[in-house]
RNA sequence: GGUCGGUUCGUCUAGGGGUCUAGGACACCGCCCUUUCACGGCGGCGACACGGGUUCAAAUCCCGUACCGACUACCA
């Protein structure tokens, strides 16, 4: 039997960093397997689900390249059969018409109120005691035709246990008495989560659920769904959590844009190298390896290897240059680095015309020396931003100065206001504008001034690139050639 | 409160009774290279939550404690 599996978002949110990983895991999984990676978007929430956060995980998940095999679902759309399903359910005995009116809760800690509400339930709370789970039938039928609102609950059998094997957590079990009995469709006649997707799991045949580590309770009451259907449950395998650092939960009202997926496209992230670090949160192929194309994690990928601990996606929200994961930053910074220069260039193409910095001779005549300029900046980059931030000196006129730079390398040696002036008139007798000859006439000309060679490299460097950071300075003179070096070198700009 | 999970360097992790004076990666620190640097090279700091067992031997197995987390909705 091929495998098939889901991934299941509810459109409440955008792509969050754990439903990432989630569907990075069914994919890998899928694929490993030869099986069939699907979608569903469990829209059931009316109230809650909105087109804008399906628009979003949509995008989050084209852009990581998880393509679903076959035709997205909508659970929505699947309302009917859930509700007739439901009813079949009552007809056979196996869930009662609970007419107790509808609690109404407060909005504001929803969570709050919920584990205040069990905590009160002390001691022994017995989760059958529903005045209408054995109403008589004809007394139900009766309030429900006379009109009386009613939702559909499960009936739990009174003695025996839930019992599944999760492919993480090992063998599950749980006493039926620890399981309330369970609404199915609620009163206004909408079908609930977790009959949702039980019946949409069966309907689309899925063979295995690989889903978070926060609905292994959720398991028993599915199971306990299918069996009331006498359907076999599909095989599961629930997945650590990825939490805040301190170990607190990630959410996207306390620590914002960071749990989001596009924040990660935004800020100039490779999709393989996002895909990669994730794959490392939670699971790892037992190697003393980090790096893994997509086609090796799908090779090497198996539900054994995940972990039973939650992982902590450590970032510093008070400090810039931790804003995200190192390892994650880090992560990108290698694939930006050492990626086939070919797979990155379309990558650096878009990141150019977002910021108006692309021309198109850079793939027409000029083609080589892009590629060469590509190659070079690269070295010292971390992301994608960095080609048209740190690197907009090599394809714009129009660029900003580092203070730091200026102050460093240019200000405090006043000599270079007229030493670099007049470098460029020597740059302009190098007929071939390349290393050698550069290092020699540079050379020559720190000799001739006494001054120490570091100091005109630096000063070059801050005039012609803004920054006091780079690549060595005889390659960049070479990049940038000779027009543009004795342009710069010669501007005021900088020193005013 | 109850049920269920979890606990190896700051973080991600290797390890599943002897090869562990616990390995790797990121971060951090230092040195070297570079007459710049955020590249690179070398090195350093740094962990088996605690307490009991079992065993010749325990990071690894068992029990307890602590801590953390999830769930406990007519949310998903």
């Amino acid at each position: 039997m091929t495998t098939r599996v889901r991934f299941a978002p509810s459109p409440t949110g955008y792509l969050h960093i754990g439903s990432a990983r989630t569907a990075l895991f069914n994919y890998l999984y899928a694929g490993h397997t030869g099986g069939k990676f699907l979608l569903r978007i469990e829209d059931t929430d009316a109230a809650r689900s909105t087109d804008e956060s399906t628009r979003s995980i949509l995008e989050g998940l084209k852009w990581l390249g998880f393509a679903p095999d076959e035709e997205i679902v909508f659970q929505s759309n699947n309302a009917p059969k859930h509700r007739a399903i439901a009813l079949k359910l009552l007809a056979e005995g196996k869930a009662y018409r609970d007419f107790t009116p509808k609690e109404t809760r407060a909005d504001g800690n929803i969570k709050q109120s919920i584990a205040d509400r069990a905590r009160q339930n002390q001691g022994e709370k017995n989760m059958r005691d529903n005045p209408f789970r054995d109403l008589p039938k004809e007394e139900s039928d009766a309030k429900a035709g006379a009109g009386e609102p009613f939702a559909i609950r499960l009936k739990v059998p009174e003695t025996g246990k839930t019992v599944f094997e999760d492919a993480v957590y090992g063998t599950q079990e749980r006493d039926y008495k620890e399981t309330e009995d369970l609404v199915l469709l609620r009163s206004d006649g909408h079908p609930l989560y977790n009959l949702a997707v039980v019946c949409d799991d069966i309907e689309m045949e899925i063979t295995d659920v690989i889903r978070g580590q926060d609905h292994l309770t959720n398991t028993h009451k599915q199971v306990l769904i299918y069996e009331a259907l006498g359907e076999t449950a599909p095989r599961f395998a629930h997945l650590p959590l990825i939490l805040a650092p301190g170990g607190k939960k990630l959410s996207k009202r306390i620590h914002g844009e960071i749990v989001s997926m596009t924040t990660y496209r935004d800020s100039g992230f490779l999709a393989a190298a996002f895909r990669n670090f994730l794959a490392l949160l939670g699971w790892s192929a037992g190697e003393e390896r980090e790096i893994y194309t997509l086609d090796e994690l799908v090779e090497k990928f198996s539900l054994e290897h995940i972990h039973k601990n939650n992982a902590v996606f450590n970032f510093d929200q008070n400090n810039p240059k931790h804003w995200t994961d190192d390892k994650a930053i880090w992560m990108n910074a290698e694939y930006v680095r050492q990626m086939p220069l070919v797979e990155l260039l379309p990558f650096v193409k878009a990141e150019l015309k977002s910021a108006k910095l692309w021309r198109d001779e850079y793939e027409d005549e000029d083609r080589a020396h892009f590629e060469r300029t590509i190659d070079l900046i690269r070295e010292r980059f971390f992301t994608l931003k960095d080609f048209s931030n740190q690197g907009r000196a090599y394809f714009s006129e129009d660029f900003d100065f580092d203070p730091k730079a200026i102050d460093k390398n240019l200000k405090k040696f006043p000599d270079l206001q007229t030493w670099l002036p007049e470098l460029a008139d020597r740059l302009e007798t190098i007929e071939d504008f390349t290393h050698d000859n550069l290092e020699a006439v540079v050379k020559n000309f720190a000799e001739e001034k006494g001054a120490k060679l570091g100091v005109i490299m630096n000063g070059a460097r801050a005039l012609l690139t803004g920054l006091a950071v780079g690549p060595s300075m005889l390659a960049v003179f070479e990049i940038l050639g000779k027009e543009k070096s004795i342009l710069r070198l010669k501007s005021r700009i900088a020193w005013n």
